[in-house]
DNA sequence: TTGACATATCGGGATATGACGATATAATGT
DNA sequence: ACATTATATCGTCATATCCCGATATGTCAA
């Protein structure tokens, strides 16, 4: 008899499909301001101005990087007025963070 | 008296020259087919041909994406005859993948 | 030397991204 | 109601990236 309901892969890497997928979420993070936003985020809740300011960046740009990362799952907000809090909710930035600042310089 | 030697810092994140660095290691990891090519080195030595047949590409776009990961510090490569074998040099990637792995899907 | 193979490089054309100004929406204070 | 503040969206331009065909380089085998 042959092997029961195992299934059969072609290659044993992570299909193609998967890796379009992360590229995807890795290009959101791959940006200067992308990253420090994480990195401030990592650390606890700002507002798009507070965020705008720490990257020297006008603040509609900010809102425009905050919108992509929110996009891809990265993020979320929260309203409070007329200021909107955003905040990390995925779990493996952490872990990123920790590489690029174990790679690039870790803050002071 | 004041502080020592401490430096001061304007802002306790890193700073965004280093973010700019990572930002560009991150965005050439940041493709499908990239991703495919360390995920395969990190497990062992392959040749420009076989990487190629792996991602589904033919071999001068991936001796193009080689060459990309070479030049920012991921991959070094070694000829043997009319072959070039290319492994991982860079450690952190072992770390990235297995983020990667861990959210988009281990093989198998 | 000739031909086949493995890899690398070049040039172009389509598409994506980043930055920016202008404007829009929404909440607050007077 | 009006002005002010905070954030979001839109259109445009410059630039970067991706993919591909064509071609070049280097190596081996006959």
């Amino acid at each position: 008899m042959g092997r029961k309901t195992a299934k059969r892969r072609k290659t044993p890497w992570t299909d193609l499909d998967a890796m379009a997928e992360a590229a995807e979420c890795l290009k959101t993070l791959a940006h200067p301001h992308r990253l420090r936003m994480v990195q401030m985020l990592l650390k606890g809740r700002y507002t798009v101005g507070e965020l705008a300011e720490a990257c020297e960046i006008p603040s509609n740009m900010a809102s425009e990087h905050l919108r992509l990362m929110q996009h891809c799952g990265f993020l979320a907000s929260e309203k409070d007025g007329r200021r909107r809090y955003y905040s990390v909710v995925e779990p493996h930035l952490e872990k990123i963070m920790a590489c690029v600042e174990d790679r690039f310089g870790t803050p002071a």
